[in-house]
DNA sequence: TCTTTCGTATTGACTATCAATACGATCGAA
DNA sequence: TTCGATCGTATTGATAGTCAATACGAAAGA
């Protein structure tokens, strides 16, 4: 959301609470009933009702099975399927991805950035994965993936101190980088390698190695990741084989 | 959409709108002017402008990176994650999925049923895929699909010819099957075998066998669906093969 | 250079939205 | 079984938010 505030002239307000109501489940894993929804969002049980009345009519919200409290509703598919399918990365992407997972025998993934986090817009299984590694949407912190940080690496040095400074640096497992130094450091090191490594910082046991997808004028605009499980690589020997198989796919779908 | 109107007192109807402008981008491959909008989604321009502003702010809608036209926006990513992450089968049925496609080495997918279509809520590609097929969102009609016909076949007769009938049953191939009898006589075929077999109906070179998975009422919530090539697999074969696995993957699923 | 189409800006009218509150239903605890 | 808490639904007049016709500058295309 920009820092300014929008223009009352054109803003319309009850838009915004229609979909700050889709956005507290958000944070949210169970249904929610009218009274929390109410509550998560800040309105008045009165808004919420409306709301939720006419977000259930268009089946963007949905009463839950059990006939208690409100769901996602499965319209919402069909938008991000929109947004998907129109998205010229995603379009172009698919078809070399699933060629570099055929060749790696590992699974594969584009994310594209959203300033603070990356957000997972293809995911290509190879073998069996966690459920979080399966779906779309899914967002990681910018500072703390290896496609983040190979994004990162296409920045300037004001740029990459800026995203730090407003993440909320927490570690994941005791391997997860957030010291300021050590997070520079690894955006130094993907700048020289042409890619970022990540060795179990967000899941214990699992390594990936991303590069990034640039643009005309070398913004990253994406990342490509691949993914495997320590159980299977030995860390030299999985960068050595990946690296430049990465690197490769991304190139190719750079610069437009 | 349901057919009663909706209540006045409680229908938000600038919220109809705002969905109304993301809807346009379903039936559109490319981005969208301003005035384009306000055509497609019957609002005169003021309207769009104020949706369209509204929707950008929020990130719902983004301007193409070309600077004109208007595309969906990446938080829409994250309403499709949430809805993803917390339907309870796409919860439970990922990982069965996962060992389905390791077991089959086809690609495997799981939709849900959402009136006269069905939606791709997980797709796991084993091969080589089309775009269009790794797409979650994508829907395909319910009577055009094998999917679709298993579910119909714990519909009632009565379902079965209303939702038939209301379907606009085109063919998509020259295999495509769309006269009444010829579906009628499909949904039978699929409730004696406990599984619906489509070869050739959606692409040519593709057959599709799918088994429904229904709730504790028996009523259908989602299919498997098994997707293979005509190129590697002869008709027989495949059914013979791939029958009972996709039926016991979702009798597993089914019941709760 | 001119025309067309684009997106932006404006502002008073007015109606769509608001929100406090009452109420019946349901659920859980005693 | 009774009672209290919480649920979702229903109400309605006030008013703030939304509307929409239109003007205008910018950009693109002929």
């Amino acid at each position: 959301m920009p820092a300014e505030d929008p223009d009352p002239r054109l803003y319309v307000q009850a838009v915004e609470k229609a979909f700050r109501v889709l956005e507290v489940f958000g944070s949210r894993h169970h249904p929610l009933s009218l009274a929390e929804v109410a509550e998560a969002s800040g309105m008045d049980k009165s808004g919420a009702q409306r709301m939720c009345y006419t977000l259930r009519r268009l089946g963007y919200l949905a009463v839950d099975v059990h006939g208690r409290g409100h769901v996602p509703g499965l319209r919402l598919m069909d938008r991000s399927y929109d947004f998907l399918r129109m998205h010229p990365l995603v379009q172009r992407a698919t078809s070399p991805l699933m060629d570099l997972r055929r060749t790696t025998q590992e699974r594969v993934d584009l994310s594209l950035p959203d300033d603070l986090s990356i957000i997972y817009a293809v995911r290509l299984q190879s073998k069996r994965e966690t459920f979080a590694a399966t779906l779309v949407g899914r967002r990681l912190p910018t500072f703390a993936s290896s496609g983040g940080r190979a994004m990162l690496a296409y920045r300037s040095d004001e740029e990459v101190e800026n995203v730090l400074l407003r993440s909320d640096r927490r570690a994941m497992t005791s391997k997860t980088v957030v010291d300021l130094p050590g997070l520079h450091a690894k955006v130094t090191e993907a700048r020289a390698l042409g890619y970022a490594l990540a060795v179990e910082e967000w899941f214990l046991g699992e390594i990936v190695l991303a590069a990034a997808i640039t643009d005309e004028a070398g913004r990253p605009v994406g990342a490509i990741h691949i993914a495997a499980s320590l159980s299977e690589w030995e860390v030299e020997e999985f960068r050595k084989r990946m690296a430049p198989l990465a690197m490769e796919a991304a190139r190719a779908l750079s610069g437009g």
